[in-house]
DNA sequence: TTGCTCCTCACGTCACGTGAGGTGGC
DNA sequence: TTGCTCCTCACGTCACGTGAGGTGGC
């Protein structure tokens, strides 16, 4: 795989410049280099990092905690795996909670 | 129903100082006054405002959207309540679908 | 004076959104 | 010079959390 340039990155993983340098920010990746014109350069590796950031995004983990997770052996992992289940499910539940109370509300309109 | 302090509105609602100042921020309630001792003080029925809030918050809406509706009258505020039953489902259906994700990762692992 | 409760700012949090001001090559 | 794309700050968003500094009555 070829280096990109930022703007070939956030397409590619559907992520916002501002989200990119969110992750650069939090100390998850860096740009690895510039090009002749100073745009921005991730390589290989690094633009598998932001996909592998966005997957654990998707299932709910901040960006926080992917900065403690990322590099971590699989074995400590899979507790806090566990763990955003259940915090998943805890949130399931509250939005059927509130569909309940809304629809009740609705009726009664 | 008696004025009632800020601390006594909080503990009755089960919300924070702070939370209360932000719905005053927002322009939505106003303390109707000071006891002697400089205490904020909270008429019946601004504290019946405050429960509406908190509603309003349980289903899903903000603070910004509870200022545009609590004055509306009820025939306006129907359709709002529809929308935010659709947004709610779809919040469902986003959870629903990291819960699956993370499944298969935990499989894998 | 100490201790307690309350008050009013005002910065911090989170993950970016949204300009602002500046640069390089056509 | 104009226009385009990119860059690097840095303030804004949202609903509060969390002190900071000050006051009044015991």
């Amino acid at each position: 795989m070829q280096d990109a340039t930022l703007r070939e990155v956030c397409d590619k993983y559907k992520v916002s410049r501002r989200a990119v340098q969110g992750y650069e920010k939090a100390g998850i990746i860096k740009p690895t280099g510039k090009n002749k014109m100073g745009y921005l350069l991730y390589d290989a590796a690094t633009q598998e990092r932001i996909g592998i950031v966005r997957m654990y995004q998707e299932i709910g983990f901040s960006v926080k905690e992917i900065k403690e997770i990322i590099d971590a052996p699989k074995t400590s992992i899979s507790p806090l795996l566990e763990n955003q289940m259940k915090k998943l499910e805890k949130e399931k539940g509250r939005i059927e909670k509130q569909i309940e109370i809304l629809y009740s509300l609705i009726q009664k309109n």
